[in-house]
DNA sequence: ATCGGTCTGTTTTCGCGATCACAAGGGCTT
DNA sequence: AAGCCCTTGTGATCGCGAAAACAGACCGAT
């Protein structure tokens, strides 16, 4: 099938119809461990890898794909095998932010979704801007699966001034003027960049002061700047095909 | 002195010292430095880390753009400060290849490049393939990064029969069943999955079966299968947004 | 009710990746 | 030419993440 959609705009809510969950009252309660160590106050990460985190998110996905399937009940096993995993290593990670299974029975799949949701914050509704409206700009304001995951976007910008004024999708392009003011009115926290490389850094530096928070990259050049407090995530879709591409050559695979 | 700014007279001669290139002896390098024996020879890579393979991609984008400015020749500690990394772990992480630098010198720009497209394969052409042309596969066929890269798209599909025949780019979008045979035609060996999460499964099924062996998922689904040959690399924007809110909400408290 | 099986949560162990530190090599200056 | 400085390459060390092993809790069967 193309790319039709099966169902995707249905928002899967809090309650699943038949839960047989003895206790569900305390649902998200995220109480990291005790730090082992003498953590000197603000540091990045307590104690949490930050390879978990990403698997945190892979289990959210497959947990919801679970319970869109029916599912109530998972183990850490099942979750491993699903993803390619060791059991000891989704037990671990989960154990990281606190309790969430029953022993000798499992993990309720709607309870550990809501735990991971908190965890990741995503629990919450973010605001998001989308900085570039060309190939992939546009491509990533109709991507259903942001709006899924509680990213609302809320501005397009674009330097074009011929593109400035276009439709897309429910939002109408504003010029890059404009992007200061609407950060700012609408509390928005993150930013997907989605420029050419060459004016990359110049948008970061002023995303940075005006107080976003976090940059989704997709502009194939470095964002992030020493003493920055801005966190930057990096895709760059150049490095992934490489990536690739040396897999396969040192993989040694005999062609059938 | 407080800095030694390279001056532009150096290297008068033109960027191809290849006559004393010392490329053979990288074939040595397969063997592990620690004998570990819980892991048999036949995994993915011998002795390089996979975080290594991702920088070596970061190195040669940064490399590109330093050669495109002008520049020839760099330092360990420059690439370093600006991927915000340690120059020891570049030096590392080239040493894991062979040895390209000069002693007292720093690394020749072009030769490093050079290098580095041979170890990551790109200094050769790759077929591509690329599933699915809606929102997402319409922007990466348009995506010039690929081809600046060494990855030449040679056939987009969609069992959509509304889209095909359509035009995209140069290409005209194929049925899905002419998959096989363009695949086998054209000696495709690698493909980008932009497919909807249900059929993802299926087609990169598909695409094993006729010979391809690496695929760029972007499909938020696992595709990957024990046992399999097939190399995957997944991008899933939901999970960078994720991290990214992750590391913003963990990072810094947000100011009230 | 008790016992056995099952699965989680945690401790321990192990291996690898990143940093540190230094030896080796090359250019520049005097 | 010799000494100095610079930079690479690499052995040594540290820290951390992943796997293995184990203890604790829950369910179901008999």
């Amino acid at each position: 099938m193309p790319d039709k959609q099966p169902s995707e705009d249905d928002d899967p809510e809090d309650d699943d119809p038949e839960d047989d969950d003895p206790e569900d009252d305390d649902a998200a309660d995220v109480k990291p461990r005790a730090p082992s160590q003498g953590n000197t106050g603000s540091q990045s990460t307590p104690n949490v890898p930050v390879a978990t985190v990403t698997r945190m998110a892979l289990y959210l996905r497959e947990l919801q794909q679970l319970q869109r399937s029916g599912l109530q009940r998972i183990q850490s096993g099942a979750i491993a095998k699903r993803l390619g995993l060791n059991d000891s290593l989704v037990r671990r990670d989960l154990s990281c932010f606190g309790q969430f299974g029953q022993r000798g029975v499992g993990y309720s799949i709607s309870r550990l979704i809501k735990a991971i949701q908190a965890i990741l914050g995503t629990d919450r509704s973010w605001n998001v801007v989308l900085i570039g409206s060309g190939n992939l700009g546009r491509a990533l304001s109709g991507y259903r699966g942001f709006n899924q995951q509680g990213f609302r976007l809320v501005g397009v910008f674009d330097s074009d001034p011929k593109k400035v004024g276009q439709q897309l999708g429910a939002l109408t392009i504003r010029s890059l003027d404009e992007l200061e003011a609407i950060v700012q009115l609408e509390g928005v926290e993150l930013a997907i960049l989605a420029v050419p490389a060459s004016s990359a850094a110049e948008v970061a530096q002023r995303l940075e002061i005006v107080g976003v928070t976090g940059i989704l990259n997709f502009a194939p050049v470095t964002v992030r700047r020493p003493g920055s407090r801005l966190t930057v995530v990096d895709v760059d879709l150049a490095v992934e095909l490489q990536r690739l591409a040396f897999a396969v050559v040192n993989q040694k695979s005999e062609r059938t």
